[in-house]
DNA sequence: TACAAATAGTTTTTATACAAACTATTATAC
DNA sequence: GTATAATAGTTTGTATAAAAACTATTTGTA
């Protein structure tokens, strides 16, 4: 078996490629690729905490700290303590994060039509049963 | 269409949740999952230039640089420069890793069939599949 | 042959990404 | 009611990953 027959290695390939046009759509909005999804996140559910938006977009909390420290200080996000549990902190949007709420939710439905309409129906549904069937998958057993 | 259900996003988890079984793996053996995929393409044409390497692996020539760096620190490979063609640089399997080369050549097969245990003959070929069509995509157009 | 263009790698900078250790707070057990 | 466990985030350290600018070398060309 050859190193590009890989499995691990092709999904890799293809992130790494996808990653890099949605870079390259966003990167006008002064965004990367991450935090246009954290924001996309975020427009859908508002002002939740930080552990609930790490199981959301999949991304280790320790991760998700320096992802909003960025967009925090780019003007995007705010955080602001939970005074119910004051360990729990909440993301919200700021005004300039509104202002782009169309624009941003729009692009992100057109870069997925577009990413969706390199494949065929029957490729959508088999991928996403590939997708799930990784999510659970464990080396360890068997 | 919820954020859950955008195909880079799906991809990108994907890829983070084999990465992370495959370092699970080879973490034993001081390796990381790139610096593994990187040695298991050294183990199958050994001593070509950097940017060859870079074309195999997917990577850019920046990434190659730290991550070839890291090996040569831990002793996994050497650089040495090309004589006829002084601005290429090659590099080479040390000792160390020519002695755990049956090791991991056996482990990474074995990742890889366990990772294609999960998908049906069916569903490995179409992604195969959505992969290729996925290396040939272009945002802009349409 | 001299000089521009192309190529090969590195450096610098920035942004993920996560493990492990840490702080602060809340929940639980006794 | 206090010690302990659990939870929420941050910090620290390390490793990808790539864009842009850079150096060195080679190639192409006039």
């Amino acid at each position: 078996m050859l190193f590009k027959d890989c499995l691990c290695f092709q999904v890799g390939k293809a992130s790494r490629k996808m990653a890099k046009l949605t870079r390259d759509a966003v990167g006008p909005y002064g965004l990367t690729t991450t935090q246009f999804f954290f924001l996309t996140a975020l427009y859908e559910e508002e002002d939740i905490a930080i552990s609930a938006l790490a199981r959301k977009v999949v991304l280790d909390k320790a991760t998700l700290t320096g992802l909003i420290d960025r967009l925090e200080r780019d003007g995007f996000v705010t955080r602001r303590i939970n005074p119910e549990d004051r360990r729990a902190v909440r993301v919200q949007l700021t005004p300039k994060a509104e202002k782009l709420r169309e624009t941003l939710t729009d692009l992100y439905h057109k870069i997925n039509r577009k990413f969706l309409s390199f494949l065929t129906e029957a490729e959508q549904k088999t991928f996403e049963q590939i997708v799930s069937k990784i999510e659970n998958a464990d080396l360890s057993k068997g």
